[in-house]
DNA sequence: GCAAAAGTGTTCCGTTTACACCCATGG
DNA sequence: CCATGGGTGTAAACGGAACACTTTTGC
């Protein structure tokens, strides 16, 4: 068995050094997601060294031995995105014994919503390319990578009818039809306009800027706001996002 | 640091001794729930050695270095109750540095559905007691384990909406009724009995069975089973058991 | 004028909710 | 005869689905 694996170890085919501050059998790996031009991303990396060289795979690291899981994943993620402030939930962990190739990691998966102007992207030493990638159009991933990924787009179809989860991908200010746009992309279907707008509005979260877009080909749409105030006092009741 | 946590230790006070086929930083911590009188319940145990001598606790273990996570999980519920077949979901996981008093433990929970007739409590070598707990009546809980059960019912709460679990709960023949009682302890509310059985009918998930309860002193009521095929066939499409 | 998206109105229909009511059985 | 749970009926209110329609803007 170990024999086997050896013939396809090539030079670049090794482990990436890791110092003694890191748990060897534990990371995170992040599903990092923003909106771009009405279409879902996530942003993948192409690693430089160990089982995973030059091939695209999640934004992952080791997890610090005197580092929260939560924060460990908050690390990775501002490390390659720059971004400070983010929505961040645990999505599930991974850890068969094979899903490794040279011995046992466990990974907890997270993911992450970010502003996609607001992403710098940083690379890091052991990549060597980082770039996002339309969740309905996904290259070849290492590991158990794609499995990781089909998770979590099934459980963002399913969160999002329980939590406002969309407004974290959305700039400040921003219009029903971009709220729309994430509704569709993460349900992956159509929605009627006209309903979808009654019935974001009768939910009382949204704040009207009266404000108008600037410079649109067609005509210019109102601004809203996301009302964190009424959002705090609501969901402790419950309430659906059902379409 | 150290220091102050020695003044604590007595005799029972220190770690249960672990074999090399255990990985020292991962376990497993599992949420067995089983219906009782109209109750959830959940088991807990009470351990002898360790950081959590004296205290109820969640029936967890160590995961083996060749165990898949799945399998650890199930390897424990099944050594604590005999029962080997059951619905078993990760929930998620719990790894903050100080969760446990000695050294970093990361434990991923997961939740189990047994049918509390099927059940033959085991007593572990570690444990000198085990029993069953009104989710409504708590003890004081070992380390982050009451954070874990809290979790557990409101990811619950979530869940049984969207998929019917609570038919693994129930013996294989059942009353509308007992069916009820589970979604209002899950839900932790009262249903109306007419607007229930004629929302469940309608699913098409229940087979009747074409006989009656014996020996109960009330009209007897009909039993059903539930229609498998049927919500395989169901699931994919998706489908909702809002109330 | 045309394309593109904003935004409003209305109808239909199934579901939810609330509640009244009768049935069967054992104590 | 009463308590307990089984089981049916129904009317009003609500909410979702579908779609026709008007408005505004830039090209």
């Amino acid at each position: 068995m170990h024999n086997n694996t050896q013939l396809f170890i090539t030079q670049v085919d090794q482990e990436e050094p890791l110092t003694d501050d890191y748990m060897k059998n534990l990371s995170v790996d992040n599903l990092i997601y923003a909106m771009d031009e009405g279409k879902l991303k996530v942003l993948l990396a192409k690693y430089k060294q160990g089982a995973a060289a030059n091939k695209w795979g999640l934004i992952g690291h080791w997890v610090k031995f005197d580092e929260d899981l939560d924060s460990a994943a908050h690390r990775v993620v501002t490390q390659a995105t720059g971004v400070k402030n983010f929505h961040l939930d645990q999505l599930a962990t991974f850890g068969n014994v094979k899903r490794y190739p040279y011995h046992r990691i466990i990974t907890v998966a997270y993911y992450a919503f970010v502003r996609k102007d607001e992403v710098n992207i940083v690379h890091g030493d052991n990549t060597h390319e980082v770039a996002w990638f339309d969740v309905k159009k996904l290259p070849d991933l290492i590991f158990d990578h794609k499995e990781i990924i089909v998770a979590s787009l099934a459980h963002l179809k399913y969160k999002v009818r329980h939590e406002p989860i969309g407004f974290s991908l959305l700039p400040e200010k921003f219009t029903l039809f971009q709220l729309q746009e994430i509704y569709e992309a993460i349900l992956d279907t159509k929605l009627d306009k006209p309903n979808f707008r009654r019935k974001i509005q009768k939910m009382n979260l949204l704040i009207n800027c009266k404000e108008k877009q600037q410079d649109v080909a067609h005509r210019a749409a109102a601004l809203f706001r996301f009302d964190i105030n009424v959002y705090e006092k609501l969901k402790d009741f419950g309430f659906n996002f059902e379409y």
